[in-house]
DNA sequence: CATAATATTCGACGTTCCGTAGAAGTTCTA
DNA sequence: TAGAACTTCTACGGAACGTCGAATATTATG
């Protein structure tokens, strides 16, 4: 889903950090490194908004980006995604649990509880 | 750790789904599609070797390849790194959960259950 | 042992994705 | 309405991938 792109990763890290719509002219200057030019964050912008990962709308004569899922619920969908490639399920999550912190096992156990 | 490339995976899946170490002749006829050139097969394999997801070893005159993991070392690896990129594990945990099977969710009970 | 058959290594080329940005067009606003 | 602020278009270089041909190495066999 994210394909391992650096700056959009970058980018779309500023999004989920930022808790609302913001600006392509506000992403930019909230990511690391030295500055880029606008235009690049607009292609980039352009190019996760392709992908479906970000989405946008119109605010006065800009556009303000947000993500369409949060950081949480795209890991959620991408790990989902990867278990689908799994061949036997209950071994694959077998070795994830394995590899897993104890807190990580903690929220499992609560999570499941709700079924 | 995969990048999606089309062709590797087809190529790491024939070698998961043969239970033991094929040649690249027998990779490309595990292969699905029109049969590729040995060559192209033996390029794939050279790279997959390269990012550490294969292995071989000399039998007789060619080389015999196996996957460095299973299929499921490998998801449950490519499972926690998605994990690690999450913000709120605990969160995206349990979004996880909830977009998985009940069966799913049997295994990870189980799992859970050995600590 | 000479040779044909079988494998592997090298090098290459086209495509697609990604980082990066200039030029030109559009839209507010003073 | 002119300039500022934004966006769209277009492009280029590099890396990853799919795909092989040519050259080279290894081995079975007549």
């Amino acid at each position: 889903m994210t394909g391992r792109g650096e700056l959009e990763r970058s980018v779309i890290d500023a999004l989920w950090n930022s808790g609302h719509p913001i600006t392509a002219r506000e992403v930019g200057q909230a990511l690391p490194g030295r500055p880029l030019a606008i235009t690049t964050v607009l292609t980039v912008l352009g190019r996760l908004q392709a992908k479906g990962l970000v989405r946008r709308t119109r605010q006065g004569r800009a556009h303000a980006y947000e993500p369409t899922a949060s950081r949480e619920e795209h890991t959620a969908a991408l790990m989902r995604q990867v278990l689908d490639g799994a061949g036997d399920r209950g071994d694959a999550l077998a070795r994830f649990v394995g590899t897993v912190t104890d807190q990580d096992i903690q929220a499992l156990r609560r999570a499941i509880g709700d079924r």
